[in-house]
DNA sequence: GTGAAAGCGCTAACAG
DNA sequence: CTGTTAGCGCTTTCAC
């Protein structure tokens, strides 16, 4: 009455494809690797009986003589997080498509986990993509030297990486906040060490150089909700018409502690965050943000990392810089020009 | 100039380990498989050696004599659905803690990818891992024949599943609105083709009934924002003190949309939603909802999972119903008692 | 306790 | 074009 849920009756191989199809084991395997080097007819043949004795190739057996296991290894720090899935998804995508599975290691930002889950995942994968990792730059070249392997939004040396274009989506928004009429600029840094924190800032400091415009800087600060709260409170002293934060959650933050503290927003302050998360429509007002080419990211990493494992060298000249989009919500309006508009 | 990213120098075998270790390679193969039939001193030696020359037991070359890959797939119609990737995390790392690595298969809500996913899987997996799917009842059981199986939050007759306690979760929330004051409650409905969505419905004319209150159901809605924002234009017809929604999703549409209607929460309505999403915090009022045990759900799964592995049958008795947690946020409060609180 | 030898299912020369 | 023959790296009887 209990069910069992497999049962191990063993699956046909080559052997018996082979013995009904009245050909060697040799030509069942051709038929399906190199069809090309065989006889159109036999091998239709041998695919016929083959589909009726419900062969299929084994992977892994296949995998022993060649090396090529048709796996690729995503390695996420943290798949919870909002801004990775995406990044994951297009790179699952890409992969199926080639005909490639992933295996998806999530380190849940432990750099224990995330070495132990590549190590088990090393021997089986042609190739390694780190979706966000918390490794160092020395232990990223070092498992580089194992297998082919390509970084996702991060700067290190001698490894091929695929990033964003972080010098456009600063542009883009403050594009946008100048058009409306702002001129004055406050930036919520976010953690030091963050790559993406310092060309932001160092971005945003060109434009407003190029543009005639002031921008300040306040922070650092946790890249989170709460982060977002403590800058609110620093800024009440260090007011701009404008605000960009280092990232969604920052914003998200930032307004929800300024609008109880009284403010009206867009009206008082105008912010933009980065990364365009879920959580940007659904909060009130819809906050103004640059997107990342998320499933791009992931997919021409992939498409890179392929290219890789194929044989194609690393090159050093610039890695593929892809292009954000700004998406304007109702965060963001003309600067109040009535005097005294928010006291605190 | 151009740095390769892979150096195949080929890894060293138990042969290679065995000839400098001056041992048959069999005794090698032993020291790593079942050191206890070897001797101790013999297999520390080994083990050093090994340790000293980089080698590294092969998974796949040990798969295929043995059929143990040590990997099971997961499963996801939606990886980017927020409510998944706990499941999955928590799969991940009971999965990890037992020496076992997860495949992750993100079939993008599409029927075709989820089977050409699992396709390709199958054959290196020892296990599978549905933790949300598009598949058919039929098509579920087709597998469960190839493989172990088991499936999250679905009832599938003959196959082995792991689910929340809906009727707790029903409870939970309204035992939380019926201690505030309220009566009369206003169920937004699902898909009627969700499971969750019926035994939710059941679970909240029971309560209803036991408890000699109120209970009207509105919808069916897309379980989405914009399903909440529907049911909003809906419920100014048909008001009640509280609300339940399917989800928080819709809870969060519903309330956006009757604030944006003039509503003030929680003042007019308490909502409270299931799931526990991100956003739940970060919108305002902060949504109160009932957390299902995401977590466990996916770590007991792979329990679960890795024990029908080991040739545990499956049981028909009732599969494990895990308990869920409230989360009270700002969107509940005692009933306004003014007359006349809020007119559209 | 350890070695020898025979595979696991498939691919890849090398002949024919 | 197709068959023969070795392996891929590891496990596993079966003797010693």
């Amino acid at each position: 009455m209990t069910p069992r849920s497999a049962k191990p009756r063993p699956a046909p191989t080559i052997y018996d494809v082979a013995r009904v199809a009245g050909v060697a084991p040799s030509t069942v395997s051709r038929a399906f690797s190199r069809p090309d080097r065989v006889n159109a007819d036999t091998a239709e043949r041998i695919r016929a009986i083959a589909a009726e004795l419900g062969y299929r190739t084994n992977p892994l057996a296949r995998a022993l003589p060649t090396g090529h296991t048709s796996m690729i290894a995503v390695s996420s720090s943290d798949i919870t997080n909002p801004y990775y899935f995406e990044i994951i998804r297009g790179a699952q995508a890409a992969a199926n498509e080639r005909g490639y599975t992933t295996l998806l290691a999530d380190s849940q930002e432990s750099v224990r986990l995330e070495r132990e889950a590549l190590e088990r995942a090393i021997p089986t994968v042609e190739g390694i993509l780190l979706a966000s990792t918390r490794m160092s730059d020395s232990a990223i070249r070092m498992t580089a030297k194992q297998r082919p392997l390509i970084v996702v939004n991060r700067d290190v040396t001698d490894v091929p990486t695929v990033v964003t274009d972080h010098a456009m989506s600063v542009r883009q928004s403050l594009d946008h906040l100048v058009e409306l009429g702002h001129r004055r600029f406050t930036y919520l840094a976010g953690p030091e060490a963050a790559w993406a924190n310092g060309m932001r800032w160092r971005s945003l400091r060109t434009y407003a150089a190029e543009h005639g415009l002031q921008v300040r800087r306040l922070g650092p600060y946790p890249p989170t909700v709460t982060g977002g709260v403590r800058a609110a409170e620093d800024f009440r002293a260090h007011r701009t018409t404008a605000v960009i934060a280092y990232n969604d959650l920052v914003g998200i933050g930032f307004m929800k502690r300024l609008i109880s503290l009284g403010a009206r927003l867009p009206r008082d302050v105008s912010v933009v965050g980065f990364d365009n998360i879920f959580a940007c429509e659904l909060v009130t007002p819809g906050l103004t943000t640059v997107a990342p080419p998320l499933r791009t990211l992931g997919s021409m990493a992939v498409h890179n990392l392929l290219a890789l494992i194929g044989g194609a060298h690393a090159t050093t000249a610039q890695p593929p810089t892809l292009p954000t989009r700004l998406y304007v919500r109702e965060s963001t309006d003309v600067p109040a020009t009535r005097k005294r508009a928010w006291a605190v």
